[in-house]
DNA sequence: GATGAATGAGGCTTCATTCAT
DNA sequence: GATGAATGAAGCCTCATTCAT
């Protein structure tokens, strides 16, 4: 017997609006995608979107928070208990195993992020302070250990490592089918700039 | 006695609302921009504006092309001669030079820019493209010269580039003064991670 | 008990706001009516007129189309078995019967018909096309009994008669109180015209 | 040596702009013509149009009162000295061949003055009273004579003719070539409904 | 809780007209 | 007289949100 609390059913229809509004959002974007719409795809009526969200852009926040939160998850669970250089190449491959399974995901995230970065000097965003936390945390590690460069403040280097990321994510998701490139071997090109760089040292020759 | 020619007063005129435009959409974001707001903001009447953009997605486009115009024109005089190496030095430094002397234009490049993506995929963004090719040719330069690694390719390279300077600029636009780190001693840490990467290698031991 | 199904309702508000356009349109014109009076008009929003038509225009077609029907239904009830001769009669009479009760109805169909024939070319017009093709057809009948003289197409003479009836209309509609013209009565003078002209033959002096 | 007074260069350009007013309303209606656009066509400068006429409207009205002039200079001169029989043949037969003629002007005249009876109502129209003066006049005249039935008011039967005529002249400008009918043909049409109207007597048995 | 018809504020854009040259 | 760039008022329509059922 299956058993559903009205708590659950509640919470099954919040969670098919918010899957509704990452695929409106995806599909046209925030400020063009119309709440009539996602309404529709998600099967309820449009006032009922009121019952569980105040705004559309109560809307927009609650589902990066819901999917920041996943993919934080996600990572924390990637980088459990290696050392800071492991850890870093968890991190990447995680992020980008993600995008490529849910790419609708991906587009509002690296898309609409940017858009309402206007949005978040208001509103906050803790689960994308959660992430560069998480990142810049295993950077500042990895420096403290001697394992990293100290030169870049960890943050910093945070923020550049998801910039590359997140363009790589873009452009990703919006290159039509075939992709341009493969969004998860491009997880071994990020490894390779973040630890060594692209300069061409003579490291293995010098090496006896 | 000064001169004005028929062309150079509309030519002024053009600049005066693309400039209004640039500071109005940094402000709002492009689409809680009003064109009314522009046109006070230009000191022309709203109906002027038409008389030069077809509407207001075209200001906006015809706002990149414009600036992504001067980026590349600084970009190409800044890398000149140089070889690879050097070019690359060039192009981070002045990037984000310009970024620091212009940051309403490049609130407008970093935000808006992704924001019209979906746009993108249809007004095309001939000077992106450009952009990212100028870029590109650097890194294959240096790769068939031998002075950088192959492994990445040259393309999904300036990608990573474009998206570390572009999220650098971002968080550095977005955040209040005092700003959180400086923009043009960030170039030396992009150079530092695009060259050697962070692993801390024994490099300098190494060398007798 | 008064039961009102949501279909009514719903007829209700459709109706109640083809009544306010046709008053607004027949005091303004097509042209220089505007939608936000409609709306006062009809005791609806602005945005209420747009669930029930497309556009302006589309609101001004559907009124021809709806008041067309209307003339084409009384127009066949009132022609319905007769000998040729006294359909035509009937269908005379009966659409200068309706102009003269509704005036309003008149005016929009008289003159926004002119205005929107640029329109009909795209936008057909079926239920004028059904006018005419009723008074055609009564016309063909006659002329195939022999009782109407053949000479003139009966499309053509249909056209004709519309003329008149139109302009008599228009005339009427126009004129400011006290009319120029008793319009009820002109039906007279049109079926006289129709029947036997203007010239004065000696028929009836011949007739011993 | 061609002499030109400024008066007559200046009749020139007034006539340049009637003539290309005339080609854009008959091309788009008064409404959805723009003043710029005929200025185009005309060869001027959009300023230069108010020079010559107060406004649009006033572009209209002039070009009304201007064609219905020549109209009426016409339909005078075909008429002449005949008794109101033939008066009236030769009015109709004149204003079809007219329509005929210059269709772009039949179609301003035509739709266009429907469109402004509402203009019609405050700005007067004397050249179209003048229309309607003579064509009531020939009927009237052949009344007193006897020669016509007295039945119908003269004024009454001026409009009825009218009607006949605009509504073919309408749906002859109207129809793609090829034309539905021949419109000079169809005066013969009208002539015979005006004459005998459309019964079928015996009136050639009658003549012994 | 769920519905969806109704609301109404507000923006982009057009275009007749003006006026400095 | 002629020009045409500039003006700015004003309307159609959209769409997030509400609330009676």
């Amino acid at each position: 017997m299956t058993v559903h609390s009205a708590a659950e059913r509640t919470t099954d229809k919040r969670e098919r609006i918010l899957a509704a509004a990452e695929r409106i959002f995806a599909r046209h974007g925030f400020f063009a995608a119309r709440v009539s719409e996602i309404a529709k795809e998600a099967g309820v009526a449009d006032g009922t979107i009121y019952l569980y969200f105040k705004s559309k852009d109560d809307l927009l926040i609650s589902l990066f928070e819901n999917r920041m939160k996943q993919v934080n998850d996600a990572l924390r669970a990637a980088i459990a208990p290696c050392p800071p250089h492991d850890q870093l190449r968890a991190f990447i491959r995680t992020y980008l195993r993600l995008v490529h399974e849910e790419p609708a995901a991906a587009e509002v995230l690296t898309i609409e992020l940017r858009q309402s970065s206007k949005f978040m000097k208001e509103y906050e965003n803790p689960e994308f302070a959660e992430f560069l936390r998480l990142l810049g945390g295993i950077i500042a590690a990895g420096q403290q250990r001697g394992e990293l460069d100290a030169t870049i403040p960890a943050q910093v280097a945070a923020r550049m490592i998801f910039g590359m990321l997140d363009e790589l994510a873009l452009s990703w998701v919006l290159s039509r089918k075939p992709k341009k490139f493969d969004i998860v071997r491009a997880a071994d090109w990020v490894v390779a700039l973040v630890s060594s760089g692209l300069d061409r040292r003579s490291t293995k020759e010098m090496t006896p």
